[in-house]
DNA sequence: GCAGTGCAAACTGTTGACGATCGACAATCC
DNA sequence: GGATTGTCGATCGTCAACAGTTTGCACTGC
């Protein structure tokens, strides 16, 4: 049962070692940060400690500052020099703007998908619009709003390259900088489905105008919603 | 004439040193990084060294990894572990969905021009358009380049919100990755300089529909123009 | 002649340390 | 009493050095 012939055989970090082999310490220290900013773990507009963070990951400063600079380059985060970074907060006309860019790209791929729908599309959305159902009738506000990520991805995944599917992912980040978890209500939940279906039945349909419509007056809803929610003016 | 009272005064950088109060050493190794890769000095696919960029610069390899870090989260850069960066290259089909991308917002910025224009906008968009008439009748190939970007920067600039112009912009970096300058045949100069006359019509009529279709067509009429000279499967 | 092996150089990934700058607080002067 | 200035602590920006890995090349053996 001992092992001979390895004395100075490095400690066996199975899962830990290989997964260095294939990430470098910044990449996994991007996904972390970016993963605490837009959880609201570290809230809009608070600073980021270099040093505190990269005590919290273990690691040295180079590469949190490594990171850093890749989400500021993504827009989660602005760096003033001498004095820091600062997760980025955003005003109610930015994230109105971000709303129309993704009611502009869902709009896109509902328009191509109810043109050229590729193989189990109809399926797999009806799907998830029957969960979402069932979601909505037993009052499960995260579980819809799990599967409501994953049907405007699947939105974006079946109808759009995936240019388009990252700047989307992105704009959602951006997003999440200014919304905490937007508060789902039981008939707002309703609503929303139903905007669903009918972004489905234009795509089974075939009539790709009548899609895109319907996809881009989903997310205007979402984005009146948000406005009305967020901004009592 | 001599300097009393400031025996041991900084030499005066006014400039330089005004300049590195605002701006870091990594963002200008950011900046310069990703012009020699956009303007074609660092060819995609060849690989980013460190320390001979570094050099280049007259800094050490802590600011250029970061700046490169930046550009690779902005899909200029791909980095292999243990094994460098290189700038990334895009295939057709890539290119192909940044130029639909590129459609679409302008396509979207066109329609909202038409249907609200700021002030000045049709004066300011005539002007570019006689211009490139200019240039075109003049077989000047690269002051038509010129302008034809200030005309659709314009365009968005005008017509779109700052997210939509930074998201515009970098899928023009990224196209530069592709194609090295497209080469401007007279002919196409004046093509293209009509599809712009009939966006600037359709935005002047006040006709949203119109506006869009044109911008998108135009836009599209680039693509096409690009897959026929790169690709001629 | 060719495949395989071992070594060496180059480069990347990471770390620690140093200098510089900013904000805050206290002491001083008007 | 209020404003200004000086000092201190904290933190950022940058650099140089170390460790690990990859790559290329020469050498050996078949």
């Amino acid at each position: 049962m001992l092992r001979a012939m390895s004395p100075d055989q490095p400690p066996d970090l199975p899962a830990e070692l290989l997964l260095l082999r294939t990430r470098s310490l910044t990449s996994v220290a991007a996904q972390e940060i970016e993963r605490l900013i837009v959880s609201g773990a570290i809230p809009a507009g608070s600073r980021l400690n270099e040093q505190a963070l990269a005590a919290r990951l273990g690691i040295s400063r180079g590469p949190v500052r490594e990171a850093v600079r890749g989400l500021e380059r993504q827009g989660l985060v602005v760096t003033v020099v001498n004095q820091g970074s600062y997760v980025r907060s955003i005003s109610a006309e930015e994230a109105l703007e971000l709303y129309d860019l993704r009611a502009l790209l869902t709009g896109q791929a509902c328009e191509r998908l109810a043109a050229a729908p590729p193989p189990a599309t109809v399926p797999r959305l009806s799907g998830l619009v029957t969960r979402m159902e069932r979601a909505a009738e037993a009052d499960d506000a995260p579980g819809y709003y799990a599967l409501n990520l994953d049907f405007h991805a699947a939105l974006l995944e079946l109808g759009a390259g995936p240019r388009a599917q990252r700047i989307y992912d992105d704009l959602g980040k951006e997003l999440n900088l200014f919304r905490r978890r937007a508060l789902v209500q039981p008939e707002k939940m309703r609503e929303s489905n139903a905007e669903h279906a009918a972004i489905l039945a234009a795509i089974h349909a075939g009539d790709p105008v009548a899609a895109r419509a319907a996809a881009e007056a989903h997310v205007q809803g979402g984005k009146r919603r948000f406005a009305a929610s967020h901004t009592p003016l």
